[in-house]
RNA sequence: GCUCGGGUGGCGGAACUGGUAUACGCACAGGACUUAAAAUCCUGGGCCCGUAAGGGAUUGAGGGUUCAAUUCCCUCCCCGAGCACCA
């Protein structure tokens, strides 16, 4: 007898897979297809973490398990690699991008194969290769030509320490969703994706989505975060303009203001105005070619100071108001025909909305504190006026537009050039891909501009529409837009005509599980929605939701519960477990951790208790007295676990589908078991445990890989036992459990229950008021 | 503040549609094997009282519905995630 040498068997059939490309999923196979996909990685230098395996370990599970109901599975793998990480650990290592991804890959991939994950490595991407990002920036220019990509200057969140722009969703809290560091506002050239064209499109999408779970869509709902309502005009009064009330305004025509509101039916309580300090009226009516305030300088000053403080500061909303009022105008409220004054103050924001809000103490919290505060007067309002009669009805979005380029070196070109003639011109088709140069400095300039800038020969260019003098655009794309697409790829890995052939997107799409954590929802979730709709509009992809089924994992803790960070030093590294345990036993552990949503602790201790198991179950099968028979109860609690871990993979339920083959095995392992059993028992392991089921098999005296057997079915006439156990309570309070025939009479089981002893001791002689019969289980005697 | 999750032994967690709470695993205790230790195997309790048999309590706290509540309803507390001066 062998003892359990988890490094040879495992090496022997991670050699015997790849030899035998057991995991290719074929274009053209009869069976149903199912598309199972874990988001990709970016290849840092660490290496995978619990989080990744975690991951994988799940996607993994569940496409051995549809690969033996005899589905088609395709579980592809690839490699995020442009963007920041990957950039700035090139620069802190002195080396270049391009290498430092290449070597990290290629150890990633090393751990990938060590685990035994079922990928089907003939799909393999990689977003930095030439062939890849040339369609990546072909769909970009898609999103051009239909008006949807679009260079504007504006306030842009600017990373300090990354020296980048970043788009709305990167900033979490104020800070960068990558480094922490506390976000800027600075004024730059931007390409933008027209995302908010599409929030209707990505709001009506999740409602079918019924698979997904109910916290990720209302995720991206905030995030839209769509509001109704109306846009009402208050025409303006000046008091030192010399032209009197003729209603002109600072530009020389708005003589108006719009506000925007949810409550047009509260105007009649509306006292004041206040805009925000980026309010567009106010930059005019504080610069040097208009003197229509009485007090410029001192509206000026507060303006400047709301711009210097930052986002976090601007929205705390604990903090107290503060505001100046802008004298020498006023609003006439269009229902009551008053004058009312106007205020400049920074709790209205110039983002939302139209920047200028009618303020409603009366019936709204914060104007009410900030009326209190200057003393401006409230109306309590008993009667409401129809709020149909007023302004136009207009529906704001919390969503902003898609800050879409990036001062950085490493990314994908963005495929156009700047002619003096002709303007921005995209790069034609068969120009693509716009190859990223090689440079001497992939430090960020921290000017605004990306270090390709300052490539003469590559930037320096001839435009494609006049032939004359042109220049590259510098700036490159985000992290997110490899990504966006990449599940499309993956249908058609190696065209080299089209992003990917119609028929094959046809058979593949959609994503059937999608496995990936919860701090995507709002970036690579919604982004790759948006570009999947936007496809699907050009015709370009056959369906409009991409994926069906969302699964999000919950993180891996340090056994303390705090997160896992190098700094802590915490970090447990999945090589050394696999050296250690083996790769089936670190696959099992993560799993047998807990629920797959939730967040759990890992455990040093822990693991040795899935290693036992494993050690039990090669002892148990290596030893195998196999008889010709089973006993019944071998039968019974084989099929009763096939029944359950069957359920249980069915939902995801990971951790249960581990204790329930614990507890089988428990069960059986001192019975007569057939071989038959036995080989039941190491196809059940086998989506978890695949290398020592497969060994295990292979002892058995089984050929080829489990991978291609059918999954066991229970078989319910087996199930049901010939005895039931029915538990007797007297006032809900277990007293007794009598084993009994099944088809006992309920007279018969009232009978036994009262003569029992414990019964009979706390009976004590009293009668029955009632006696409940739950048939089969359960008998509740009430006294 | 709003929205969504969650709170079960010393620990990770399990529990169908309301029907034996604590499966499975870790840790712990006792035993077997061993010169010994480790590993392994067997057994056990889980909070309180009791030598024991046994009894009682118990699913964040309090109340309710029910023959019966971890599960349903109400009030509150705590933890996690998301949103937030969003008009």
């Amino acid at each position: 007898m062998k003892k359990y040498n988890p490094q040879q068997i495992e090496k022997k059939w991670q050699e015997y897979w790849k030899t035998n490309k057991t995991f290719a999923a074929s274009d053209s196979s009869d069976k149903p297809k199912k598309f199972v996909l874990m988001e990709f990685p970016y290849p840092s230098g660490d290496g995978l973490h619990m989080g990744h395996v975690r991951g994988y370990t799940a996607g993994d599970v569940v496409s051995r398990y549809y690969r033996m109901q005899g589905q088609e599975v395709m579980y592809p793998i690839g490699w995020d690699a442009f963007g920041l990480p990957a950039e700035n650990y090139a620069i802190k290592h002195g080396k270049d991008p391009k290498d430092t991804t290449t070597t990290n890959i290629a150890n990633i991939k090393k751990q990938f194969q060590s685990i035994g994950y079922s990928f089907d490595w003939d799909r393999e991407i990689n977003t930095t290769d030439p062939e890849y990002y040339k369609w990546t920036q072909w769909l970009f220019l898609k999103f051009y030509e239909a008006g949807l990509a679009y260079e504007a200057t504006g306030l842009i969140n600017w990373c300090p320490k990354d020296k980048t722009g970043l788009s709305n969703e990167e900033v979490i809290n104020g800070a960068c969703e990558r480094c922490g560091t506390k976000v800027e506002k600075k004024e730059l050239r931007q390409w933008y994706l027209k995302i908010t064209e599409y929030a209707d499109k990505l709001l009506e999408g999740l409602k079918h989505l019924p698979e997904w779970p109910e916290a990720v869509k209302l995720q991206q709902e905030n995030w839209i975060g769509k509001k109704e309502g109306s846009e009402i005009e208050f025409y303006l009064d000046f008091k030192k303009n010399p032209a009197g009330n003729d209603r002109r305004g600072p530009d020389g025509e708005k003589a108006k203001l719009t506000v925007f509101t949810t409550r047009p039916d509260t105007i009649f309580g509306a006292t004041f105005l206040v805009l925000a300090p980026e309010h567009l009226w106010v930059t005019l009516a504080t610069d040097a070619d208009h003197d229509v305030l009485e007090n410029k300088e001192e509206v000026k000053a507060y303006v400047d100071a709301a711009k210097a403080k930052d986002e976090m500061d601007r929205t705390d909303a604990t903090k107290e108001k503060t505001g100046v009022e802008l004298k020498g105008v006023k609003a006439i409220n269009p229902a009551t025909n008053e004058e009312i004054p106007i205020w400049v103050a920074d709790y209205v924001l110039g983002g939302y909305g139209t920047g200028a809000i009618m303020a409603v103490p009366g019936h709204d919290e914060r104007d009410h504190e900030f009326a209190e505060k200057f003393n401006l007067s409230i109306i309590e309002l008993t009667e409401f006026a129809d709020g149909n009669k007023f302004g136009t009805p207009k529906t704001t979005y919390r969503l902003r537009d898609w800050v879409f380029s990036r001062q950085r070196y490493w990314g994908e070109p963005i495929p156009l050039v700047h002619c003096e003639k002709d303007g921005v011109v995209a790069v034609p088709e068969d120009q693509l891909p716009v190859v990223l140069p090689e440079v001497k400095d992939y430090e960020p300039t921290g000017t605004g501009e990306s270090p390709l800038a300052v490539v003469d020969e590559w930037v320096n260019t001839t435009c494609p529409k006049c032939g004359g003098a042109a220049k590259r655009e510098t700036n490159t794309m985000p992290q997110w837009a490899g990504s966006s697409w990449y599940y499309l790829r993956y249908a058609d890995p190696h065209n080299a005509q089209a992003f990917a052939d119609q028929e094959k997107l046809k058979h593949w799409l959609p994503v059937d599980l999608y496995f990936g954590g919860m701090e995507h929802t709002t970036l690579h979730l919604l982004y790759s929605r948006f570009w999947n709709i936007f496809l699907h509009d050009q015709g370009l992809v056959p369906v409009s939701e991409p994926y069906t089924k969302r699964i999000p994992h919950g993180i891996i803790l340090a056994a303390d519960g705090s997160k896992m960070s190098k700094s802590k030093g915490n970090v447990v590294n999945p090589d050394s477990i696999v050296k250690e345990f083996g790769a089936d036993v670190l696959r099992m552990y993560e799993l047998f951790l807990g629920p797959h949503e939730a967040s759990v602790s890992w455990s040093d201790k822990g693991i040795i208790g899935v290693a036992r198991f494993l050690d039990r179950v090669w002892f148990w099968v290596s030893n195998a007295k196999a008889t010709d028979e089973d006993s019944d109860e071998v039968l019974r609690a084989l099929h009763t676990t096939i029944k359950k871990v069957t359920e249980d993979l069915e939902n995801y339920k990971f951790n249960t589908v581990v204790s329930s083959l614990m507890s089988l095995h428990n069960e059986i392992k001192d019975q007569s078991c057939s071989k038959a059993s036995m080989l039941v028992f190491a196809q059940m392991l086998y989506p978890i445990a695949p290398h020592i089921a497969e060994e295990i098999a292979e002892l058995l005296g089984s050929e080829g890989s489990l991978q291609f057997s059918t999954w066991p079915t229970a078989d319910e006439s087996l199930l049901g036992a010939e005895t039931m156990k029915v538990v007797v309570q007297v006032n809900g309070k277990v007293k007794d459990t009598l084993v009994l025939p099944l088809g006992t009479s309920e007279e018969e089981i009232k009978t036994q229950a009262m003569q029992s002893e414990r019964v009979q001791a706390t009976l004590t002689g009293k009668e029955p008021q009632r006696v409940i019969y739950v048939e089969g289980k359960l008998l509740n005697i009430v006294i």
